[in-house]
RNA sequence: GUGGGUGUAGCUCAGUGGUAGAGCACUGGAUUGUGGCUCCGGACGUCGCGGGUUCAAUUCCCGUCAUUCACCCCA
């Protein structure tokens, strides 16, 4: 028979692994929490208009990188390959706006792409990210990339690139645009094929196009920040100076252009430098929308956000020790006793500590073995301490041996784990 | 999607045209109430899968799948 396995770019996350998962979630809901952000949980499924709609026509995810199918009712739907579209509808669908003036959501879950895999990309992939809606900044801008940065400080990831650039609103875009074409077009026939394709689809990705070639022009081409508006113009320099004022490490970068339609103003992207990366080292992107609501039926309503790859977080956080995955092992001196452990164990867990046993009846040494690998503590249960009413807790680190009643081993337990 | 590399034990990897090895991990013991270190023993592989060449293929060839690197894309 065939053998059954997960399908291309689809990943199985297991123990231990999977610890590293809840360590990375809980701080980012402890962030989020810190933020008064609060969490929204849309569904993976979506109408495919919605997709279409938000992150452009023209863009590869929407063009050649979506998993959409038919249901049985004959409708398009799609697998969700971001997490800003679906907040959006769910802020429109709920009549958010009407409710509170400004509102802060974050989420975290699984996108699909079907992209060729690689190391940190995935077709079944995660993201944490937020949305801010109602705030046109620039204050909540600068301070959404302060957060940013200073949870990644906090997972341990220091070496990371910020940069930032302005998009401009509407008009400043089409502006620019047009100035774009027109200075690339004379190298047409010396862009790369994909540049080319892209020069009327999607000028601005021609901007950072890493093929050399495509660098080499790039370097003269006109400069989006000197087509801002005045009003963009402000807003930008106030993102960068309360950035500054917060010590926040950036980099203007006029060629960062993202891959998704709907940023307007505001675009950010933090890069990894750690070894494991790789090339897919943008660990978080992120930008303002502000056309976004408007375009999908609301009343116009500022908003900003931003997405993590935690699968590439995971790759750039530093390597942890493991602590062992229960604060207490227990043990039977012998097979007979084994009731006696269950029992203990009971009263244990019914405390709050985590513990386990090896119930399978083995010798003395292999249930040692298996404690000294997955605690820190262990608890011998012989014939001499069940008669005495007592237990000896050993440290094992250190092989100290402590004896304490049942009721009291809970304390003293805690106390030794610190 | 394009081009290249790599698939041998759970992991990291040697190796050979005559059907396989190391280290680590796992496991039993040395030690009749105690783990880690050391020593002795044990289990573990359809050599990714399919086809071809050959008396004989894990080894050579082709295909395929997986993975990885670059491009691409992006988180």
């Amino acid at each position: 028979m065939k053998k059954l396995r997960t399908v291309k770019g689809m990943n199985d996350i297991l123990p231990p692994e999977s610890a590293r998962w809840h360590r990375l979630e809980r701080a980012f809901r402890t962030t989020m929490r810190r933020h008064g952000f609060g969490e929204a949980r849309p569904p993976i499924v979506e109408p495919t208009a919605l997709f279409v709609r938000s992150i452009g026509e023209a863009t590869d995810i929407v063009e050649k990188e979506m998993y959409t199918f038919t249901d049985r009712g004959e409708k398009s739907l799609t697998l969700r390959p971001e997490g800003t579209a679906s907040c959006a509808r769910a802020y429109l669908q709920h009549n958010v706006q009407a409710i509170e003036p400004v509102t802060k959501w974050f989420y975290v879950g699984p996108m699909y792409r079907r992209e060729r895999p690689a190391k940190g990309r995935y077709r079944q992939f995660y993201q944490a990210g937020a949305e801010l809606y109602g705030d046109p900044g620039p204050y909540v801008d600068a301070e959404m990339i302060d957060m940013i940065v200073s949870f990644l400080r906090e997972l341990g990831v220091e070496d990371v690139e910020v940069m930032v650039n302005s998009l401009g609103s509407g008009e400043t875009r089409a502006r620019f645009r047009e100035a774009l074409v027109a200075y690339l077009e004379p190298f047409a026939d010396q862009l790369s094929a994909d540049s080319q394709r892209r020069l009327h689809v999607n000028p601005l990705r021609v901007l950072d196009s890493k093929a050399p070639q495509d660098q080499e022009i790039a370097e003269g081409a006109p400069n989006i920040l000197e087509y801002l508006g005045d009003e963009d113009r402000e807003h930008f320099d106030e993102v960068r100076a309360t950035l500054t004022a917060l010590g926040t490490p950036f980099v203007v970068s006029p060629r960062l252009v993202r891959g998704l339609d709907y940023y307007t103003r505001t675009l950010f992207e933090i890069r990894g430098r750690g070894g494991e990366l790789g090339a897919q080292n943008a660990l978080c992107g992120g930008g303002r929308y502000d056309g976004m609501i408007e375009e999908l039926g609301g009343k116009k309503t500022p908003a900003i956000g931003f997405a993590m790859g935690l699968e590439r977080l995971l790759l750039a956080m530093p390597e942890e020790e493991d602590a062992g995955r229960v604060d207490v092992f227990v043990i039977a001196r012998s097979p007979s006793l084994r009731r006696e452990v269950v029992s203990v164990c009971r009263d244990l867990r019914a405390s709050g500590l985590s513990v386990d046993a090896d119930l399978r009846g083995g010798s003395l040494k292999s249930q040692m073995r298996r404690a000294n690998k997955n605690a820190p503590l262990a608890i011998i249960v012989g014939e001499d301490e069940v008669e005495r009413g007592v237990l000896q807790i050993k440290n094992l680190s250190d092989s100290s041996q402590h004896e304490a009643t049942r009721a009291g081993a809970p304390a003293l337990i805690r106390e030794l784990l610190g």
